[in-house]
DNA sequence: AGCTGTGGCAGGGAGG
DNA sequence: CCTCCCTGCCAC
């Protein structure tokens, strides 16, 4: 390579430009990487585990020979973009489909292995990643997002008489701008929206679906109007990038947008893979989520998504402040969600806004740059399987208080530094070099954090350190990883049989000081503590002393006091806080997909039995039952929604090949004539009249607008409540169970529920099992 | 195109 | 009834 000449200097954030020969090659990131040419891939450089690959192609290439032993030990470049085509279909020949998918026994790897976005960032970064020394605020973030009139009651960008009305912007300096439909016609609307991103140069667009929506729309509109969209950092167009993919039985195109020298952030996918762990959001629509996050304002002005065309001709200054509302809450929503990622950037190879969802990708790049910056050959994926996990068990079923929760503070991380964890592989110790760096960084940040006062840089910090702990937190999942090239199982299940073997140790100790353990999940206990150890200051030192008996490098500390525990089975159990509130957790307690109407039923029992108002629990299940007889509950609260992980025609596939038995969900939207993915949420409830009807045959698709339809199978509940009510069978002698769980009906008199108590017992532990077993 | 792991509970259908 | 097997959701 002749010359690279690669952005972000301050002026010109161009990602990278950079000089072959007679070639310039203008890169943004992933784009020049992969590029389709007649269906055969090309890609600018690979690694190859054998040079003879390419012989006879010595002029197109140049080889890098690697150090060490690992399987792929050379790096080839492509020296020049033209003529190559003989070249590309050797490299594509030994590129199957297969190559960086999970390695089968039995079949070999490919000769060539292909990771993109570390090498090139390696090369055209020298090593430097992106935004490196910048924060956060220091960025130009600008806001987009379009109204579009359509006759017709929905948007289609391809329709003659359908146009954009209006584009609102807006920018983190607090600049606003809405260009208007009214005074424009569509061509000098898009026309000014080119000369306004040219004149305030953003680094960032960001916008709420901007991928799904608002950028085809208008990449569509322009080409009507036969404008083009030089809106690239040096007045290149946009660029789109198709890619196919052969999915269930068809092709699925999948599109993807860049603005050479810009970044693309669509707050849209960063809310979903926000709410993919915590699953706490109802919806994520842009004025939900600002709601939810508090900071919709109170003067905000709401339209319905049906209703903006009517709105266009009634009232367009009112659409307008809708716009620039818009505009605005996705600046606070991108300045919520994007800064952790803001920061990863400036740590990892990749571009912003190109970021990789999953932790593993993340890790392994930077392993990937750093064995390229020393020259050293990387290895393959180790075939196999981890086969140990975390230590999980349950001591007692019923109640217990108070409950001390304490955990090992990063078990994982911990492990593997305190104990010198690291794959095979890696030749060159950049496993553990890293961990303890970012380690050390993270907790250097987080101790800045607590003395920083200034708000702004306390969330910054906060970013930082939050990323950081991503980062840490995969680096053990990485080694169990099947397609992970420096995975190593055997060093996985060192780290878990470590963690087993530790909170046993923490198990026998609490035991024999005389505290009760109640419940223990991988890295954290749940017991309550010896007698003389119960207060606040008390349970304090009694943790501190587990601690000091743990090996050097591990450490237990307090995470919680709690009044009351109701434990029900491993991994499901409920809490009662000292100021009342009550925590839940576990699916068989708490699910999403339940019926409304049951995770009320359940939440209230809980509260009940922690506060042993056993009465108040009796009259509990008979309002439900009465409620359900009388049809007094409204259908959505009957409505069971999940999601599903096949499309319609997979699952019927893998029915008639009997792999899969017919299901509630699937027959409700099969029925009503609904498509479904993938991820799709089905919503459904029962109809009919027998209670035990095959809930397949009877499952009915619900509509939001049905909640009043209530036509559900009264039966069909009342037994489901039954079956909810039995999971507090635990709780109670057989006889005690019927009286509070049973429905009065119309008799004057219940029965009396004087000597019922909850019946609190001792569950024989996994590790009691074993040692009987021993014991035989 | 992109994908971190194991452990555990519940429900439902099918078939014995 | 019971067991097996699958799916979905969840804890960590």
């Amino acid at each position: 390579m002749d010359s690279i000449l690669f952005g972000h200097n301050a002026e010109e954030r161009i990602v990278a430009v950079y000089q072959t020969g007679e070639t310039t090659m203008r890169v943004a990131a992933r784009a020049g990487g992969a590029t389709s040419s007649a269906d055969k891939k090309f890609y600018p450089f690979f690694f190859l585990s054998s040079a003879d690959l390419l012989k006879g192609f010595d002029r197109k290439f140049w080889i890098v020979e690697l150090a060490g032993n690992n399987f792929y030990k050379y790096l080839c470049i492509f020296r020049k973009w033209g003529d190559m085509r003989s070249a590309i279909r050797v490299v594509s020949e030994n590129l199957d489909a297969d190559h960086q998918s999970m390695p089968r026994e039995g079949s070999e790897l490919p000769e060539v292995y292909v990771k993109l976005d570390p090498v090139f960032q390696f090369l055209m970064q020298t090593g430097t990643t992106l935004f490196k020394g910048m924060e956060f605020h220091e960025l130009r973030r600008m806001q987009l997002d379009i109204e579009t009139f359509s006759k017709a009651g929905f948007s289609d960008a391809s329709r003659a008489e359908d146009r954009i009305i209006l584009i609102s912007l807006s920018d983190n300096s607090g600049w606003e701008y809405v260009i208007n439909g009214r005074e424009k016609n569509e061509t000098e609307m898009l026309n000014e929206l080119q000369e306004i991103i040219r004149e305030r140069d953003p680094d960032v667009i960001e916008g709420h679906n901007i991928y799904g929506f608002d950028i085809p729309y208008i990449k569509r509109r322009c080409e009507m109007n036969r404008v083009k969209l030089r809106i690239g950092r040096d007045s290149t167009e946009l660029k789109v990038s198709t890619s196919r993919q052969a999915y269930a039985e068809r092709e699925l195109e999948r599109i993807s947008y860049e603005i050479p020298g810009r970044h693309i952030i669509d707050t849209l996918l960063l809310i979903q893979s926000y709410d993919a762990t915590r699953r706490e959001l109802e919806s994520y629509g842009l004025k939900n989520l600002a709601k939810h996050f508090g900071f919709a304002s109170e003067s905000r002005t709401y339209i319905e998504g049906s209703k903006i065309s009517e709105t266009w001709r009634k009232d367009p200054d009112l659409l307008v402040k809708y716009a620039l509302d818009d505009v605005r809450e996705t600046r606070q929503l991108a300045e919520l969600l994007s800064q952790s990622r803001f920061y990863l950037t400036q740590m990892l190879p990749f571009n912003y806004g190109q970021i990789p969802g999953g932790s593993a990708t993340k890790i392994e790049s930077l392993f990937v740059r750093e064995y390229l910056r020393k020259k050293h050959s990387i290895p393959k994926p180790q075939i196999g399987r981890q086969t140990s996990g975390g230590y999980t068990d349950v001591f007692l079923q019923g109640t217990a208080g108070p409950v001390i929760h304490a955990d090992v503070e990063s078990l994982y991380p911990s492990i593997m530094i305190s104990y010198k964890v690291s794959p095979a592989s890696d030749e060159l110790g950049i496993f553990q070099k890293s961990l303890k760096h970012l380690t050390r960084l993270r907790l250097d940040t987080k101790k800045q954090m607590r003395s920083e006062t200034d708000t702004v840089k306390r969330s910054q910090l906060d970013a930082m350190q939050s990323s950081l702990k991503i980062l840490i937190n995969s680096f053990y999942g990485y080694l169990g990883y099947s397609r992970g090239i420096f995975n190593d199982y055997s060093a996985a299940d060192v780290v878990t049989e470590t963690g087993q073997n530790i909170m046993r140790q923490m198990i026998n100790q609490i035991t024999s000081d005389g505290g009760t353990l109640v419940e223990v999940d991988t890295d954290g206990l749940y017991f309550v503590p010896p007698r003389d150890f119960r207060n606040e200051v008390e349970s304090n030192k009694y943790v501190a002393n587990l601690s000091r008996s743990l090996p050097e490098g591990i450490n237990l500390a307090l995470d919680g006091r709690y009044d009351k525990m109701l434990s029900y089975k491993k991994k499901n159990y409920a809490l009662l806080e000292g100021d009342g509130r009550i925590k839940i957790r576990g699916s068989a307690l708490v699910s999403r997909s339940m019926e409304k109407f049951a995770r009320e039923f359940i939440r209230k029992s809980i509260e009940l039995i922690l506060r042993e108002d056993l009465k108040g629990v009796h009259d509990l299940f008979g309002d439900y039952t009465k409620m359900i007889m009388s049809r007094e509950i409204p259908l959505d609260k009957m409505v069971r929604t999940e999601t599903v992980r096949e499309s319609i025609e997979e699952y019927e596939a893998a029915v008639r090949n009997g792999k899969r038995n017919r299901t509630a969900s699937f027959e409700a939207a099969i029925a009503a004539g609904v498509t479904a993915r993938p991820g799709s949420r089905i919503s459904y409830y029962i109809t009919g009249s027998d209670p035990g009807t095959r809930s397949f045959q009877n499952a009915r698709l619900y509509f939001d607008s049905e909640k009043e339809k209530r036509d559900y199978n009264v039966n069909y509940y009342v037994r489901k409540l039954g079956e909810y009510a039995e999971r507090f069978a635990e709780f109670f002698k057989p006889e005690d169970f019927r009286k509070v769980f049973s429905f009065d009906g119309d008799l004057l008199f219940s029965p009396p529920l004087d000597g019922v108590r909850i019946d609190t017992r001792e569950v024989v532990s996994d590790e009691q099992k074993v040692e009987e077993e021993e014991g035989e």
